[in-house]
Parts: C-alpha cells; structure tokens; sequence
DNA sequence: GCGTGATTGAACTCATGGGTTCAACGTAGT
DNA sequence: ACTACGTTGAACCCATGAGTTCAATCACGC
C-alpha cells in the first residue's frame, strides 16, 4: 500500500511538473493535454485521473511552482538576520541572490504566465501565497526592522523601505532582460545589486556621524 | 477617389482599433477573428482584406497602441524641461502623470499582452519602440542630465538615475495593482508619487550647502 | 496464483475557430 | 448606364484539441 500510493503521489507530483513545463514552455491555450502527459510520463486519461480539468491542472501546476519560488526568495533573506560589520556587503550579497533566483528560466515563465492568464484565472493570486511579491515584501521588511533598531538603518516606514529596496532591485530587470527573453550576465546583476545597495543606503542608511 | 481611400483607412484603423480591444479582453488565443470583425464594425473577410493574418492582425494593433503609449508617457516627462523653483514638486506631478498612465485600462492590457505573447511573437519588442520602458528611460535620463548640469541633481550617471526613478516610481505597482487587475485610488497613486520623489532626492539630490 | 485498482494506448465525439469561397450588394468615377 | 472595386453575410473546409470510452495490461497486497 506505501509503495502504491506512493507510486500515485509520483505520478501527481510527474504531471504537476510536467504541465509547469509545458505551460511554461507553450502558454497556457497553446499547451495541449497530450503533451503534458507525454513530458510527464504518463498516459492522457491518467492526468485526467488525477486532475479534473485543463484549467485545474492549470492551478496547481501554477501553485506548486509559485510556493517553491517564493520559499527560495524569502530563503535567500536569511543572511540579512545576523550581518557582520559590513551592512552594505551582505546588503549586496542578498541582492546579488534576489537577481538569480527573479532571472532563472522557471521564475520568467511564472511571471509570464501570471500575466497572461492572470484574466482568465483571476483567482490565482490569491492561489499563489499572498499575490507573490507581496510576501517577500513582508519578510524583507522584518529584516530591515530589526537592523532599523539596530540603528543600522533610518527607523522610519521599513515597509516602504522594503517595497522600495526590492523597487530598486527588480524594476530594471524587465527592460534590461526583455521581459524575462535576454539572459542577463552574471557581472551584469552583480553591477545592478551594487547599484541598487549604493542608492537604497544613501537613502535609507543611517547618517554617518 | 479621396473619400474611398478614406473610407479603406477609416476600415483599417476600425479593425486595428478593434483588434486591440478584443485582443486587450481577451488575450491572442481566445480572441476569435469574428469577434473582432463585430468590434469594428466590419465583416470577417474584410479583416482578412486587409491583414492577411491573425498574428499580423495582432502585430499591427499591438505596435499602434503601444506607439500611442510611449508617446503619452513621453509627453508627461514635458514639464521637467522647465522646472521653477520647485524641483520635487515639479518632479512628483511627473510621477503622478506617468502613474496615471500606467495603470490605466489600455495600458495594463497591453503589458499583459507583451508578456504573455512575448514568446509566440519574440519580435514583438522590436516592432515596439525600443522595449517599451526603454526610449522612456532614455527621455528621462535626457531631463535629468540637464538638471544635472544647472546644479540641481548629482551629475553622476544620468542614465541610472532615470532608470532608478522609474524603478522606484512603477516597481511598487505591479505588487500593488495586482497584475494590474485591481485599480489604485488617485490618492494613492499621489502617496507613491511622493514616496518616490521624497527616496530619490534623498539619492540623487544635490547636498544642501 | 488471484483479485483489485490504477495505468495505458488508441480510437472516438464534439466544439471551436482560422481561413476561404462566392454570389449579391453598394458606391464612386466615367 | 456601365465598370471596377471594396464590402457583406453565409456557408464551407479543415486542423486542432478537450475530454471520454474501453479493452488490455500492469503492480501490488493477500
């Protein structure tokens, strides 16, 4: 029984990884259910087994691909929870980290398919934790509260420091990546996450006296 | 002869303007040539009379709206040519109009539209003019240089400063409007806008001696 | 080995929609 | 009146793809 229901939860877990790619790949109305299945794997009928629906199969596809990203965004914070002396380096180093994690090939495709089919599906940001950035904002904000406190930081509004910290960071990434089609150079978001720190410090870092 | 090749241009502006309607509710794929055909005003082969294709259909209506965008978000950027004694407050009706601007109706669904076609039509940012956000960064930095040079701005980079105004300015909406789904009350636009203005100053102001 | 339940491939139904054809019509220029 | 041409509506062809059915098969527990 472990090993059959276990071979069932490999299967769900093969046709949500699958349908990601396939969407990721194709789009949503261009994907068809029999290439899903063939990415996954699997026989047409079985996904049907397991997923009612194109359009749910759609969902939790989305969904399992939109949590992992998020948990990676909001893993790369954590060395912002004990910086050393030097603010600014670690400051860079997590923007350095934020960079990737926004630039690899399976974050582009979620934001592409959040755009487009965020009209025919327009629960799925509520699907997605809390409408995607919006959470990471939230975490980041607590970080730069306690450095606020710290006097590592201006005190006032983290959450406008936050939201404008990830402003600075991720707004150039669509022009200079054509809406996630470019790859981008590792120097070259090593340069944006400096530039990006360089500003955000001179604006929200404590006058040095 | 005058009034029948105006009536093929009033025909060709009615299907590109309906296009874009259609496609702009719709999306590509699920939007039908009929439909379109019914938006304009006009029978399905008539479309076909003019467009020999669905995709160039798409192309054309895509490029005369986002043209007419770019147009309009330069335009707003006029008043910085000659700002009085009030830099930030010049500076934060800029912001406000160019905020308007982009989260209007027409506006979002055309974002969503290059997202979500950005891999069926990977040329389409060409047929656009310059990337979209690109020649505005670019009308920026040009205002922002100038300020520079009479002493009002830091005089370094003009080019990043634009590109992190803008950041700041419009990186915060996407978070904020939900994918552009959810509109945002005028006063808050008002409050970003300062938000804006206040961050950058701080960043790029000129030191006051 | 036997039975249960998931899986498989192939074929099928049915709806949608791109693109075309065609005969009828309106209209402007001569 | 005649011609030329764009327009119109309706019907048509054809490809695609969602979702289903079914008999055959496989994997596992007993």
């Amino acid at each position: 029984m472990a090993t059959s229901t276990r071979g069932r939860i490999d299967k769900r877990q093969a046709i949500l990884g699958g349908a990601f790619a396939v969407f990721a790949r194709l789009g949503y109305a261009q994907a068809c259910v029999q290439d899903i299945a063939d990415e996954a794997g699997v026989a047409k009928p079985t996904v049907y087994n397991h997923m009612t629906d194109k359009a749910t199969l759609f969902r939790h596809a989305v969904e399992a691909a939109s949590q992992a990203a998020l948990d990676a965004r909001i893993g790369a914070l954590a060395p912002l929870a004990d910086p050393g002396d030097d603010l600014a380096g670690v400051l860079e180093d997590v923007a350095h980290a934020l960079l990737r994690l926004h630039t690899d090939e399976r974050s582009c495709a979620l934001k592409r398919l959040l755009y487009s089919e965020i009209t025919r599906f327009p629960d799925i940001l509520g699907v997605v934790t809390g409408s995607g950035p919006h959470h990471l904002t939230q975490a980041l904000a607590d970080r730069l509260a306690r450095l606020a406190l710290s006097g590592r930081l201006r005190a006032a509004d983290p959450d406008l420091a936050a939201e404008q910290f990830l402003a600075l960071l991720l707004g150039p990434l669509e022009a200079r990546s054509r809406l996630g089609t470019r790859p981008i150079s590792d120097t070259e978001l090593h340069d944006m996450a400096r530039a990006t720190v360089c500003t955000f410090m001179r604006a929200w870092g404590q006058k040095t006296p």
